[in-house]
DNA sequence: ACAGCCACAGTTGTGCACAACTGTCTAGCT
DNA sequence: AGCTAGACAGTTGTGCACAACTGTGGCTGT
């Protein structure tokens, strides 16, 4: 049962990941038939997918010209960055969820991840396992307005990563991100997710730090 | 000079703001052929204004039997206020903005509309009034992610009160909304735009506690 | 040589016809 | 009478053709 609200959450998932992973980076045009050609349907489909990222901030449609990936505005990005930080300590505050062993399995199996990461550094790797450990992070609220907007910031803010990380020291940041995962599981294992969502919160603040400097 | 994004955007206000008002109360069956034909158009520009009110949770397209207007979940309203109480006290921390002589004109006008109000209650004014404030409210932080953020969870929310209204005392809320704006006044005139926040995020609490009741 | 204009290719926006789907009502059978 | 199947009206979803718009490149007149 493929209903049409279904592949528009694929096609929006999917292209959302494309413009994030710098697959098609600021600037690139957008065709709506080679899109759709590409996922079999006809424009019309399509054009709702780009207009709900349009909506989103991710692209920008102009008549005639085309749909462009937008630029990241830095100026922008600090300010959703400094908002960021502050839905990522209310995750702990608001609705916090209880720790179950499902959610021990999943960090003790991001830290794995996150040392097979350190073992083969790569910018990609890392992208893919930080947008991942963004959503795991979310699912400790019960909160899901709040889930929405903080993924939806996200989406925003995903690019300048990949963008910063060629004037970054890779190993590094992947050292730094397997710590913070290690530190989250010991707040976990406490059954403390309001102190997971305080370091999670820190360790944003530092990378903005370390990216802006 | 009439671009189709503005009129998108001017369809958009349209139809947000009659179904926060309740024009079209929960459950109304919107027929996209009446709506287009209103509003002198074809279905096409008209389902992507539909399509925009889906994703921000106000209405349910379903394949076969209509556009419905959402029904408040009050379960999921209360983690909207939940959300909103912080967002709120956010405005006055986050790039807070001068107090300028048009800001200070900008809330006495509201307390004399508050005045007014008082002396004549009308839930409909009452509303009109307090979204009116509300964007007055956001106005006061330079930060535009967290507008937006606010702007679509206050949205969400917009129903509630006009629906609780008629359990409660309409000329007390007048005369406790009047205060907030007097209050706010008084902070605005010092320059103290978080106090400001925080006297609108007191205040929301409170009307959450009085309809709750 | 240069400036201006026009035709054109390429793109998004719009309108319309039809497909797909759902709930209802009715006719017919048991 | 009750039940089932099928036609039907009404709605959203899709595909396609065309309108509207933009930038470019060449052509022409001076």
């Amino acid at each position: 049962m493929s209903t049409a609200a279904a592949r528009h959450q694929r096609l929006h998932s999917e292209l959302r990941e494309r413009i994030c992973l710098l697959d098609y980076p600021p600037g690139t045009k957008l065709s709506e038939e080679a899109l759709a050609a590409e996922f079999g349907t006809s424009r019309t489909p399509l054009r709702r997918v780009l207009a709900r990222l349009e909506d989103e901030g991710l692209v920008e449609s102009r008549h005639g010209i085309g749909t462009l990936v937008t630029d990241v505005d830095m100026a922008l990005m600090a300010q959703v960055y400094d908002l960021r930080l502050h839905l990522a300590a209310l995750a702990g505050q608001l609705d916090p969820l209880p720790v179950t062993p499902g959610v021990r399995a999943e960090i003790r199996d991001f830290v794995t991840r996150g040392e097979a990461l350190l073992a083969a550094p790569d910018p990609r790797a890392f992208a893919a396992l930080n947008s991942a450990y963004h959503r795991f992070g979310l699912s400790l609220t019960g909160n899901a307005p709040l889930r929405e907007t903080a993924a939806r910031l996200y989406y925003l803010t995903a690019r300048i990563w990949l963008t910063s990380i060629p004037r970054m020291n890779l190993t590094s940041e992947c050292a730094i991100f397997l710590g913070e995962m290690r530190e989250t599981e010991t707040a976990l294992a406490a059954g403390d997710t309001a102190a997971a969502a305080l370091i999670r919160r820190a360790h944003i603040s530092m990378s903005v730090h370390r990216m802006t400097r």
